[in-house]
DNA sequence: CGTCTTATTGAATTGTCTCAACATGCGTGG
DNA sequence: CCACGCATGTTGAGACAATTCAATAAGACG
């Protein structure tokens, strides 16, 4: 992602200014930005037809961006709030397969099979970017900076997916919590959120679906964290007291 | 993948016959197909440097291709015999992240931090393909057509790791196993190997450390759908007697 | 042929789940 | 704006699958 800027150092600079609704990741610090740099640059060539990129369209809590296995269309970037994915199951319980904060990416993963694999919601209201991949390939435009993004990005999901696994096999409910805990406030940092407080907009079983936990475990453990100092967390409000402590559990 | 050789029908026919040695995977079957035709179709034109494919590298058992952290190099494929990837603890077991079977791919995660995620290693004498990654982008050869295939086959990846990370999570031992299982013939026959009974080199404990469970977890079931007539396994020769059998179970 | 690793089997322990009752929050309509 | 009802979260007790520890058996390999 960095080298992508380092080839083409002249855009970010270039850029409109954007104003900031509050609660919002700011162009640079999200995950598309990358492609949407590239197609910025490239429109003064104009190759890019209209409607490639679409901005900020406004999703509502419970609403979904696509369904599992609708035809692959567009990649998302959450601007705002925050999505689940998951793959439902008619025996009750979905399985979340994933939590998509601001600044990060949405669907990248139906690029293989041309469908999307998983379904996606919004957790609370949120706000997206959307990248029309398809409209993309049918003009044959693919810039290989694009795909060199698609690359990277993609090749860090199953990294992260490879941790992920391991967290889930060795580890036990507490460790799982307070990896998931550390994890989550990590990325909203590298967003530029630099709250001590957070929203978080998943309830307890979307936590222990992903987590491989029932939500009443979920539920003991982060009270027994809130006892111990580690956590406060008040409703949907987390802050985190004692990261330190947080990463001795985790880590054992 | 396939749509990547309906791109360039004529790949395939002019390939040079091979000489397949006993149990390695025929050059169409294998994954690194998609790369190597190109790569032949384009010496044409001569751009390919010398030394970006290097043919079936003899690679004893217990050897490692790389070491996690290893700056990223190549991607590999097997030609014949297997891999186990894995995370090294110091704190004793590692983590088993991954088998790679005949015709598979090793190394691909490695491009987005350009280190491998995790070191490889031959579960018993083995060959393999080597694609110097590095050397083609030196020359700032990396056709559109490759990277296609190698976001292809990454997002393919992503969607098996949530299938695995899925079954991890909410499947009993059993049907983990008998998952397993099902799975590693699966991935055999479609690389062209048809034989009723394979050998399977990886051990128990990484059998175990794969899919979450203790190595005597993993004697226990084995012995147990032996008993029920649904393998055969004697020492590390396996047969699936009742793939339906097992089937039942994998799907509850 | 003996040694070292890997696999099997047994018995006791434990972490997490399930089931269940209760509490709290949230949205809706009156 | 409040009251109601449903969804979500908390807490407790019992059940059970898988782990751990341990002892033995069976291969692998020089």
């Amino acid at each position: 992602m960095e080298k992508l800027k380092k080839q083409i150092p002249h855009i970010g600079r270039r850029r409109v200014p954007e104003k900031l609704a509050a609660g919002e990741v700011a162009c640079q610090d999200c995950g598309m930005d990358p492609m949407c740099s590239i197609l910025e640059y490239a429109e003064e060539g104009s190759h890019v037809p209209e409607g490639v990129l679409l901005r900020r369209r406004q999703v509502a809590r419970g609403e979904t961006i696509f369904l599992k296995d609708d035809p692959f269309r567009s990649v998302f970037a959450v601007k705002s709030g925050s999505f689940k994915t998951y793959i439902p199951k008619v025996s009750g319980h979905d399985q979340v397969v994933g939590f998509h904060l601001i600044g990060e990416l949405i669907g990248m993963e139906g690029l293989s099979s041309q469908r999307y694999p998983y379904t996606a919601r919004a957790l609370q209201d949120s706000s997206v970017c959307e990248l029309r991949m398809e409209s993309l390939a049918e003009t044959g435009y693919l810039l290989e900076e694009l795909q060199r993004g698609i690359i990277s990005m993609l090749s860090a999901e199953v990294a992260f997916n490879h941790q992920l696994i391991t967290a889930l096999i060795h580890q036990s409910a507490d460790q799982r919590l307070a990896g998931f805990l550390l994890n989550l406030t990590k990325r909203l940092y590298s967003r530029g959120m630099r709250q001590v407080e957070f929203q978080i907009g998943m309830s307890r079983s979307d936590i222990g679906s992903y987590l491989g936990l029932a939500s009443e475990t979920v539920s003991r453990v982060l009270t027994r964290f809130q006892k111990n100092d580690l956590i406060q967390l008040r409703h949907k409000r987390l802050r985190l007291l004692d990261p330190d402590g947080l990463r001795e559990i985790a880590e054992h």
